[in-house]
RNA sequence: GGCCCGGUGGUUCAGUUGGUUAGAACGCCGCCCUGUCACGGCGGAGGUCGUGGGUUCGAGUCCCAUCCGGGUCGCCA
């Protein structure tokens, strides 16, 4: 059944309303429900508006069409002409057009279908498994259609805003150098150059720099980005992002415009007023208060550093946590002091999987106080840990000694942990947050040398350059900048070095001989002695954007054909093995099984 | 790669200390029904309980291996 010159769909379902009571009309969509009454039969029909009820009646279609009629079943993709009318029965709330139907004078079935393998239905709970085999079904689904006509709008606003700021979007290459720093490359190989590889972009980084040294001063680009790493719940191999950068700024200027941004795009989308400016803590603070760089800030439940009270207290556990460079630090679960025995082991056990070595606890029952090692301290001792904690009767505290880095990592968990439990984070607010005054490097044990915690190309605080290469350097902070929203890390920045000398100084401290780098970044050099403008930039995740003010809990949710857990696609099966030929015209050879 | 959770008609689930013929709801098929919208009524089909092995008189249930999916750690400059 092809569509005619006289058969043209009038509009979508949804777009008709009272106001077309008595209009002949063509809608086009699939069979969602069929209701069959003898001689009347009701169907819904769906398209990507939303549903219009249809009726046929014998009297009005005429028999042949009657018959057709009863033969519809679920998905069939189908194209009515008929009559609006007002329902002659209630009509139904829950539905946009409830108020009217269309008479059906005219069905042309453009093609059948099988039953489905799921409910083409909102809120399904079909595992994930089956609906990524038949995304394409899955995507009829309203739920999933909302969200990616929700990303569509929300990339036009992107593009709306940023284009009336002066930037101008451009595409950067799919195909570029491999430079393995940060993450495994995708790589691509090259016909042309046997033996040799492209990579897929891990982020439009250095050619977005190189942009700034051309003098477009204010770029972006909704950008796909490929790391070749194990997957989350928030992350796929391919993902987007809305990255920018600007020349002539610094850091404060980066974060106006997305602060903007970010408030453009929640009014428009949620009707939610965002207030700026965002609030912003360093690093040390985050890390300190929340245990972690991406704080929900939602709630409070700080990190309490008792250290100062136990460095000489004769628990061994803690003096030597302290002694050897780590803390030990707590957090109050308030009116937990009950907890069970049974409880407190299980996160004991927790605690272990992230790298603590375990968990003390004291727990102010009413009139007794429960604890795990107040009997090896002073009462003295733990008078003042009760009280710089700000405990009362009823209180549960929680404590990690070990390095600071896992005392920051397991309490940051056990904090969002018990947050959740006890219902103290508000799921209708958008807490925004500025993490800034990063570190410059991380040690990396893996490596046995520092490594840039951002990228090696991050300009550091002026007040800290002059440690750039004395023994202090690991000490260095960055102006790099986070934005986070509700416990997630939605993006990340920084301010780059225009300066020759410092980006030197820079490879050095990371351990990159000057053929190292030349030979990786030597065309970002080159460029960078030509009159380099100062410039920094940011990139959001899009993806995590979405998921965020569509509030799902999956990335798979957010985009069109994801990828599942081991990085394959279910429905097409990708990646698959290649025909000999195709590895022989790029000289590549198998060599497993 | 480690750890945790899951896999039972098409879908979502139940299934007792191992014990008759593995159930329910929805969906599907047939018949009836002129105002349904979670339509209703009557009838029906549909299962090698992910796969392989083991223990047992007997396994959906216990054990081992394996496959598939999810979460998480490693990893993600």
């Amino acid at each position: 059944m092809e569509i005619t010159k006289d058969f043209k769909r009038s509009g979508l379902c949804a777009e008709f309303s009272v106001t077309d009571i008595g209009r002949e009309i063509i809608l086009m969509g699939w069979v969602s429900k069929r209701r069959n009454l003898g001689s009347l039969i009701f169907i819904d029909l769906r398209d990507k508006s939303g549903i219009m009820q249809i009726v046929f009646d014998e009297n009005v279609c005429g028999s042949d069409t009657f018959r057709m009629a009863g033969s519809l079943r679920g998905e069939y993709c189908i194209g009515i002409r008929g009559k609006v009318q007002k329902r002659a029965a209630l009509a139904n709330e829950s539905l946009k057009t409830g108020e009217i139907e269309v008479f059906v004078t005219e069905l042309r079935i453009f093609s059948a279908s099988e039953t489905p393998p799921f409910p083409i239905e909102e809120e399904i709970n079909t595992k994930d498994e089956l609906r990524l085999s038949y995304r394409y079904l899955d995507l009829r689904r309203p739920d999933l259609q909302r969200i990616l006509f929700l990303r569509s709008r929300v990339t036009s606003l992107v593009r709306n805003f940023l284009d009336k700021e002066g930037f101008v979007e451009v595409e950067t290459p799919i195909l570029q150098k491999s430079t393995p720093e940060g993450a495994r490359d995708y790589l691509v190989p090259s016909r042309v150059h046997p033996g040799n590889f492209y990579a897929l972009p891990q982020s439009p980084q250095l050619f977005k720099q190189l942009l700034m040294c051309s003098g477009f001063d204010k770029y972006y680009q909704i950008a796909k980005c490929f790391r070749d790493e194990d997957l989350r719940a928030h992350r796929q191999p391919e993902f987007t992002q809305i990255d920018m950068e600007l020349s002539f700024v610094d850091e404060d200027d980066v974060i106006d415009v997305n602060e903007r941004l970010m408030k453009h795009i929640f009014k428009e989308t949620l009707d939610i007023d965002i207030p700026t400016p965002f609030p912003r803590i360093s690093w040390q603070e985050a890390m300190d208060k929340y245990g972690s760089d991406k704080p929900d800030i939602r709630f409070g439940m700080e990190l309490v550093d008792i250290s100062d009270i136990v460095s000489s207290c004769g628990f061994g556990v803690f003096t030597s946590a302290v002694e050897s460079g780590g803390s030990v630090r707590g957090i109050r679960i308030p009116d937990k002091a009950d907890i069970a025995r049974k409880a407190i082991d299980k996160l004991t056990e927790e605690v272990k999987g992230v790298g603590a070595k375990g968990l003390a606890y004291i727990a102010l029952q009413e009139g007794n106080i429960k604890s795990s090692f107040t009997k090896f301290i002073s009462e003295d001792d733990t008078n003042k840990i009760i009280h710089k904690m700000g405990a009362k009767t009823g209180d549960l505290l929680l404590f990690i000694a070990d390095t600071n880095k896992i005392v920051w990592e397991t309490l940051g968990m056990l904090r969002l942990k018990f947050g959740h439990e006890l219902e103290l984070i508000d799921e209708d607010t958008y807490a925004f947050l500025w993490v800034v005054d990063f570190p410059l490097f991380e040690w990396s044990d893996t490596d046995n040398r520092l490594m840039a915690m951002h990228h090696p190309f991050t300009m550091p605080r002026e007040e800290d350059l002059p440690l750039l290469g004395s023994e202090n350097q690991d000490k260095m902070r960055a102006k790099a900048y986070d934005i986070v929203i509700n416990g997630v890390e939605l993006g990340g920045g920084s301010i780059r070095i225009h300066d020759s000398n410092i980006q030197a100084k820079m490879f050095e401290a990371l351990g990159l001989s000057q053929e190292v780098s030349n030979e990786r970044f030597g065309f970002l050099l080159e460029a960078f002695k030509y009159g380099v403008p100062p410039h920094g930039g940011l990139a959001h995740g899009l993806d995590r954007l979405i998921m965020l003010i569509a509030k799902v809990d999956s990335v798979r949710d957010v985009i069109a054909f994801p990828k599942i857990k081991d990085a394959s696609d279910l429905m097409t099966k990708a990646p698959t093995a290649v025909d000999d030929k195709q590895l022989q015209e790029l000289s590549l050879k198998i060599t497993i099984e």
